[in-house]
DNA sequence: TGAAATGTTGGGGCG
DNA sequence: ACGCCCCAACATTTC
């Protein structure tokens, strides 16, 4: 019998620019393509609960894509060290392939797969997919990692062109029949019903969804330069959920976006605008490479003493958008009930905690690890330092974001806050972000009774602006 | 990928 | 007519 190929499928659930699978594809022998859930494994984070869901909803998409090629996805449990070599046994196959991925813990387990099919003679084919730029090819002139995001991101660029993206394949060679969990049984949906509805309600999964969206996004990329920060409108492109499970690959982005430029769609203004995007998520990915414990460590160690408020009220206030401030709560909500945040308020409401609040960057960190669907170890991490201050190339510590203005210069009319804070709706757009400076009057004349249907401020902002600064002047440097 | 404090300037009201 | 003051408006510095 001819020796099937293992295509292992991890953070890639595509099949369009997908270079293990392309090489397996290739092969021409039966193809097993395989996701492990690997809940065992030493140092690999659990997924959140809204990452779990769009896994859910993504592995469902791929086995459907895959099943009109006649192929399936064969669902796995366990320790990927342990599953994938045995699974390579169980189907006679002669060789494992996967795209590569970043992270130590990650990385350790591909090295003991290796390892272990090569014991048993199999051998194992790894490919870059998830990156337009292998992390160890960016280095400084001294051989160290880059610290910087503009020097780093025209480093990358002047590569050369990032590998050409593929398309997926049109026929995949026959199935070899596997035994396979049930996606059902795996119970990745979250318990709260409500939540999982309003998931659901927000996003569409899976690779066909990503690229529609990816062109509804190119037919509104005019403008983007401007527009990417104004909440109220829909014109960010969404599609960091897709890259997070690369539904899309970073490639098959970069040239699409390139492409509209080229043929005249897009101004260059806008395309370079929204590549650097791209460039923050190659650098987040970089600097996690090179900073294993981006997650739990401060990039700059001079953070490590500083300290930080221990204060349940004031995080449990933050996390259900009830701050007193109405960009923060609206961005909270629309997080709890989206799963996503526009990324102008991420900043302003991660702001908030770490320095208005001075509540540790961990546990805004962790919020928006369980909360959000493109919760990513590279980018939440890196950002939340960034935002802290205690990242790469970080924000100074002074950058406090006042969250009124804020307001007044990204969502002037308040169409953010009226649609996520419903009960700030009917106040007048010179009030909508601080409620509290309007008269008794004009409250009760737009139904608000602060401190009850909606909360006075749980920090005043000069006060807390200079508590911030007078307790990290004490670490600038 | 800020905001506040501080400094400077210039037009207009006014004595 | 002139100087003085006020204070936007803008620029610079500081946190």
């Amino acid at each position: 019998m001819t020796p099937s190929v293992l295509v292992w499928f991890r953070e890639d659930l595509r099949l369009a620019d997908h270079p293990a699978l392309h090489a397996a594809a290739s092969a021409g022998r039966p193809l097993v393509c395989v996701y492990v859930l690997d809940e065992e494994s030493e140092g690999l984070r659990p997924l959140g609960g809204a990452a779990r869901w769009w896994l859910c909803q993504s592995l469902r998409a791929l086995d459907a894509s895959l099943a009109t090629l006649g192929q399936r996805l064969v669902l796995r449990r366990g320790a990927a060290a342990d599953v994938i070599p045995a699974l390579a046994h169980e189907c006679g196959a002669s060789a494992a392939f996967w795209n590569r991925r970043y992270d130590r813990a990650g990385m350790a387990i591909d090295d003991k797969v290796i390892a272990r099919l090569r014991k048993t003679g199999l051998s194992g084919g790894t490919f870059p997919g998830g990156l337009l730029a292998e992390p160890r090819h960016i280095m400084n002139k001294a051989g160290e990692p880059m610290k910087v995001f503009t020097p780093f991101w025209k480093k990358l660029l002047a590569l050369g062109a990032p590998r050409r993206p593929r398309s997926a394949p049109a026929s995949l060679p026959a199935p070899q029949p596997v035994a396979s969990d049930e996606l059902d049984a795996w119970a990745l949906a979250p318990r709260r019903l409500e939540w999982a509805g309003g998931l659901r309600q927000s996003w569409v999964p899976g690779e066909a969804a990503a690229r529609k969206r990816l062109a509804a996004f190119l037919d509104n990329i005019n403008g983007y330069a401007g527009s990417r920060d104004r909440p109220a409108e829909p014109a960010t492109s969404r599609l960091s959920p897709s890259l997070r499970f690369g539904e899309l690959s970073p490639n098959d982005v970069y040239y699409a976006v390139r492409f509209a430029e080229d043929s005249g769609r897009a101004s260059s203004k806008d395309v370079e605008k929204f590549l650097d995007e791209l460039g923050w998520r190659e650098f987040s990915y970089y600097l996690l490479h090179h900073c294993p414990d981006l997650a739990t460590k401060n990039f700059q160690p001079r953070f490590d003493d500083f300290p930080w408020r221990d204060d349940a009220n004031d995080l449990r206030a933050w996390q259900q958008g009830l701050t007193g401030y109405p960009l923060v709560d609206a961005g909270m909500r629309q997080l709890w009930q989206t799963g996503w945040m526009h990324n102008r308020v991420r900043m302003v409401a991660a702001s908030f905690l770490v320095k208005h609040l001075l509540i540790n960057w961990r546990l805004g960190e962790q919020w928006f690890w369980d909360t959000l669907v493109d919760a990513d170890p590279a980018n939440n991490a890196a950002s939340w330092q960034w935002v802290a201050g205690s990242g790469a190339d970080a924000s100074p510590f002074f950058r406090i974001f006042n969250p009124v203005l804020q307001g007044e210069k990204f969502d002037p009319h308040g169409a953010y806050v009226r649609q996520w804070v419903p009960e700030l709706a009917r106040l007048p757009d010179r009030f909508i972000h601080e409620p509290w400076a309007a008269t008794q009057l004009e409250l009760a004349d737009s139904g608000i009774v602060l401190g009850k249907t909606y909360p006075a401020p749980i920090v005043d902002h000069q006060t807390a602006r200079r508590r911030a600064l007078a307790a990290l002047k004490h670490i600038a440097g």
